[in-house]
Order: C-alpha cells, then sequence, then structure tokens
DNA sequence: TCTCAATATGCAACCGGTTGCAAAATATTG
DNA sequence: CAATATTTTGCAACCGGTTGCATATTGAGA
C-alpha cells in the first residue's frame, strides 16, 4: 500500500542509504543521484515516513500540548497561536485534555510512549509540580501562564501574578474609592493566589478603604455570574471589584445587569486577560492586558532550545501587562 | 536513557518476546513470565513505546484533527469534546490548523508522514473535496460539520443546513414579520450556501414578504457587527434577521444596540449554532440549536469504525436541529 | 508412567527508516 | 599521468518493538 524507501531505491536503481540521503539535509549526495531519486520519488508519490525515522534519530517533532482550560474563550486564542506557533517551526501539537486528571503521571506516560520531543503545560491552574513530573521524566518542558517562583525546577513563561494583582489595586484607589473586592477564580489556582496576594498587598497601605475577597468555583462564565449573585443577595458590594479573569468578569457583569446596577456608575470592574472578546462592544470590558502572543512564542522558543540544550538551566520569563481602559471602570478623577 | 524492551528482557531473564506478550494484548503468557516481566517493568519504570510498535502493528492510535475554525467560540467546545472523545477511546489527537491554508495536499502529506490512522476534518467552511484528499490517499477520513450530498464520496456528519435555514424562515414567518433577511458568513461557505438556500426556498411561498440578503467576510464577532451597521446605515432594517451564526448575531447585535434600537423589539434576530456563550444573560440568543456533542460523538465512532473497516460505504450522518426559544426574537402570536 | 494435545517460549526476520565505516568513484595537485 | 585528497556510495547494523514458526514445556487422559 504505502510507498517506502525500499521502494524508491529499486525505482531509482540505487542503494536505500541513497534515498534516505537525499531526503536528510545536509547528507551527501551527488547531483545525479538526487535527480534520480527525486525523480523516482515523485513519480511514486514517496514521502519519508516521520514515525519510522524518528527511531533512529530520537526526535519525532511532536510536543505535548497539555491543557485543562477547555472551557475559557482565551484558550481558544492560545489554542491557535500554539498551533500556528509549532507549525511554522515544523513541530506538530499532540493535544492533551486534562479535564478533571490532576494527577501528571498519566500525561506524563502516555506522552513518553509517543516519545514527544517536548511538553507545553498550558495552564494558570496547575500547580508547579505539574510540569515539574515531565522534567523530572527527562521531557524538555516549559509551563505557559505557570506560577513565577524565584528558584523554578522549570522553565516557566507568563506574567507576574503578584505585580497584576498590585496594579488592579492601584487602578482602584486611583480612582478614590473606598470599598474595593477581589473576585478570584478558584482558591487553589497559583494564578488566583497571586492575584488575590498582590491585590492585598497594594491595599494594606491603605487601611481606610474596606478590602473584602471572595472566590468562584471556576474560571468561567456561570461561576462569576453565580458568585456576584450571592454578593449581590447578602450584603451592600464594592464599589468597585477586580475580577481574576475576563470571563469571570462577563458573569460578574451579567449577575450586575441583571440586578437593575448600571456598570460603571453603581459598581466598577477590571478584568485580566484582555481576551479578544473583551472588547466586544457588548462588555467593552476595562481589564489588564495579558500579552499571551508574547507568552506563547516565548514559550515555543523556549522549548525548542530546551530540546537542544536539555541541561539548559530553569528560567522564568515574564511580560509586563497594562492596564486597557475601556468602558466598565469610571475615568480616573483629576 | 529510555529503559527499553530489552532492558526489561534482561533484567527478567526471559526473552524480548516475552516481555511484548506481557504487553500485548491476548497473547499468550503463563503466570510465572508475566509475573517476572511486570516486576522487572516496574523496577525499571518501563513504558512500551508505542511509536516503535506502530511500525510492526500499523497502528498509531494517532488522529489528525484538522480545522480552520480557530475563531469561533463555538469550535472551544468543539475541540473540548473531541479530545475527550478521542482519549476516551485510546486514541491521541495531532491537531492541524489549516488557517488561510486552502489546498489539502500539505495537510494530507503531513498526516501521512506521521502515519496517522485516521483524520477528523472539523469545519463548516471547508469544500467537500478537502476531506475527499484523505480518502484519496487512502486515509480514513470523516468530516464533521460537513456538508451533506446525496452520493457523498465521503464520510459526513453534521446537520442539514438547508433544513435549518427553511427552520429559520418558518420561524420569522411564524411571527408575522413582513420583512425578513438572512445575514450569512463568507459566501463560499458551503454552510452559508445551504442555509441561504433553506431560506430563500421557505420564503419562496410567500411573496408577500420582503426578502433580502446579506454576507460577512467571516464567521466572527467583527465580520457580524460591521456588516450589521453597512446594512443600518444603507437603508431601512429588515424586521428580523436569521444570521448563519451566533457569534455572528452577537456582533450583529452589538452593532443593532450601537444604534440604539432594541432588540427584539425593532431588529429581532435568530443564530444558528447555540454555543454555550449564546446563553449567557448578556445576550440571551434565541437560535437553533446545532447538537454538537451528538456529531463529535458520532464522527469519532465513526471514524474508528472506518480504521477497521477501511471499504466501508460512504455515509451521512445528519442529526436533528431544534429552535432555543430566548430573548431575541419576539414571541409567537396568537 | 507414558502419550498426545495444548500452551509457552525463544529465535530470527521484519516494520521503515538512519548512519558508521570501508570501498569505490571522482577531483585536485604536482 | 600518477599520486593523493575528497566526495559518493553501498553494506550492514541498529532504532524499539512485533510476530510466524519451530521447539520446549506443561497438563490431561489412559
Amino acid at each position: 500500500m504505502a510507498v517506502t524507501l525500499k521502494d524508491v531505491a529499486q525505482r531509482a536503481g540505487v542503494s536505500r542509504s541513497a534515498v534516505s540521503r537525499t531526503f536528510t539535509e545536509g547528507a551527501s549526495v551527488s547531483a545525479k543521484t538526487r535527480a534520480k531519486v527525486e525523480k523516482a520519488a515523485t513519480e511514486l508519490g514517496y514521502s519519508p515516513n516521520a514515525i519510522a525515522s524518528s527511531l533512529t534519530t530520537g526526535r519525532t517533532k511532536l510536543i505535548g500540548l497539555v491543557s485543562n482550560n477547555f472551557h475559557n474563550p482565551l484558550f481558544l486564542e492560545v489554542f491557535d497561536m500554539f498551533t500556528r506557533g509549532l507549525q511554522e517551526r515544523g513541530l506538530r501539537p499532540l493535544l492533551v485534555n486534562l479535564s478533571n486528571e490532576t494527577d501528571p503521571a498519566n500525561s506524563v506516560r502516555m506522552l513518553r510512549q509517543y516519545s514527544v520531543d517536548g511538553v507545553i503545560v498550558a495552564s494558570s491552574t496547575l500547580p508547579p509540580s505539574f510540569a515539574e513530573a515531565f522534567r523530572d521524566a527527562g521531557v524538555p518542558v516549559v509551563h505557559s501562564f505557570g506560577r513565577y517562583t524565584t528558584s523554578p525546577h522549570v522553565h516557566v513563561v507568563g506574567i507576574d501574578n503578584i505585580a497584576c494583582g498590585r496594579m488592579a489595586a492601584e487602578a482602584l484607589i486611583a480612582r478614590g474609592h473606598q470599598s474595593v473586592a477581589f473576585l478570584g477564580g478558584p482558591e487553589q489556582a497559583t494564578s488566583t493566589q497571586d492575584r488575590a496576594h498582590g491585590f492585598m498587598d497594594a491595599l494594606a497601605d491603605h487601611p481606610d478603604i474596606v478590602v473584602s475577597v471572595s472566590y468562584a468555583s471556576a474560571y468561567s462564565f456561570d461561576a462569576g455570574r453565580a458568585e456576584m449573585q450571592r454578593i449581590l443577595l447578602a450584603k451592600a458590594p464594592a464599589e468597585a471589584y477586580f475580577c481574576g479573569d475576563d470571563v469571570l468578569s462577563i458573569g460578574a457583569l451579567s449577575a450586575i445587569q441583571d440586578a437593575g446596577l448600571r456598570v460603571p456608575e453603581d459598581i466598577g470592574i477590571i478584568g485580566l486577560n484582555d481576551m479578544a472578546m473583551s472588547r466586544w462592544q457588548n462588555f467593552n470590558l476595562t481589564t489588564i492586558r495579558q500579552p499571551i502572543a508574547e507568552i506563547i512564542d516565548a514559550s515555543v522558543e523556549l522549548v525548542v532550545a530546551t530540546i537542544k540544550h536539555p541541561e539548559r538551566h530553569p528560567e522564568t520569563r515574564l511580560f509586563p501587562c497594562k492596564i486597557i481602559e475601556r468602558g466598565t471602570l469610571q475615568p480616573v478623577p483629576r
């Protein structure tokens, strides 16, 4: 059925090695044999079997792309950029949907069975230990959107979530709000913890401002909406909220509007991520922009570099975020 | 570095075949050797190399998942379900992002290089010839969300877009609208053509109703919004619109609201897909529900069946759609 | 205990490529 | 043109598994 090296060799009247060499970059072949081989190859419609060659070269050009965020619209953009970035470099994404899985062992085993050259863990909610399991198994790995630590055991590319939390707090303080709040994602997510940390930290200098904190059960519309509904029902809401993520913000927004309150007049909202949808005019969300294109580019680059030099020291690459002013926060008074 | 069959065989004091057989379902091994092998394997942390075994078995358990819709939020749900469905059956999705690619040749070559067992083309905009290129290359293929034809050359799983167009028209007619319109996606997309076809078809019986048609440049928010803005600027808008897709509807919605018009009082909207976001209270979109879970399930099942029986006859599986009444269309008068 | 069938095991070839090495072909130099 | 350096080529072993076949082992029945 499938045409192999041997078929081409036979037809071209050369050895299998000769055929192999014409298809390997920088191998020694005379122009004459190359021509013969290429002719035979196109006639037969041959193209080399990547799987078979990986056996001897030790390179599959397969990259495991592991994620558990299949419900946050941001991640469609993330997958788009990752697949393109990998494809441009001749690499192939093997997609792994973690969903409810939290034990890395299965993923590690599975991806090792397919001899992936490297792994990208794309998640802001998984603990560092997840990516570390790959490193321990000897697989080059990058944790994208992961937690920054001073002595990382694994490459991390993302943002400084603590700084973002602080930035959000400062934006609310600058507007003169007297009561502010953090509405985070799941409490055990590292990103949630860090954003809360930075937020509280900045507010520690302002003891006069009332601060409250609550957590949605997931980074999702429904969770954000439900949590905001609970808040509105229970007590007087804060003047402005820092939501740990845009999709959470949008959920909160819908709850607020349903309650007959206005944004930003009655309640202000600032999100985080600046996903494509956030600038849709229906939302027009003020948010902190996370530079995902840069993060993804750097992640791919870093995993490629680590494949080349496995002993490379674990490295952290953080990208600056900035506030995108839109319509869900009042302008700064002057 | 990596521990192989040979290492385990040596340690267990048996032949390589014995080890191989321990890890192959239904092979003949005595309980005693199996125990020895399993002990040695766990001590060494061995797990079989799927790539290597695929060479002899001819099965990689890799499925090419090909799509060009990385900007429609619906497809995050689609990817979620596909990856889970495949994983549950022990298959691995190799993701291919087509983006601007329209020539199937590259994708076919690439996926053949990786000896994928099968391919799923997930797109409502690609022409049938795209999936057919895989079949011509001898790769089992299913076109999900593809166009239904009476004599298909390739498996198609999806909906009857013509019927959906008709259904939308009937919904608008039932409401007594005197002028209605179709706002489609790209004109060359098969789904757009079919939906328009069905829509016009149903309205042919109602010559008294004014009908107009226009096309957005893509199935995206921006395109839907831009097209609706053009419409509102140019002339008196229709009383109600059938938008060829939910994300288009949401774009149109934002344009209408910005123009100070009310939905559904001034302009009614019915979409298609019922993606998760459509029921968000901010949109509350009346739409035609496409049963994507069923479509994806059937697609995976069909590709698996075709891998087993490659000579299986091309088959079309269509699933019924139904209208989900929400807030963007007035109730039917009675 | 012996015979014969059933089961378990190892050998060796194979899957589709790559690559070190030595021999062959070609190019360069004096 | 011979001698030497350089490039090209094929052989054969190998990557990490699987599998048909012949042999060895085990178990059942007499």
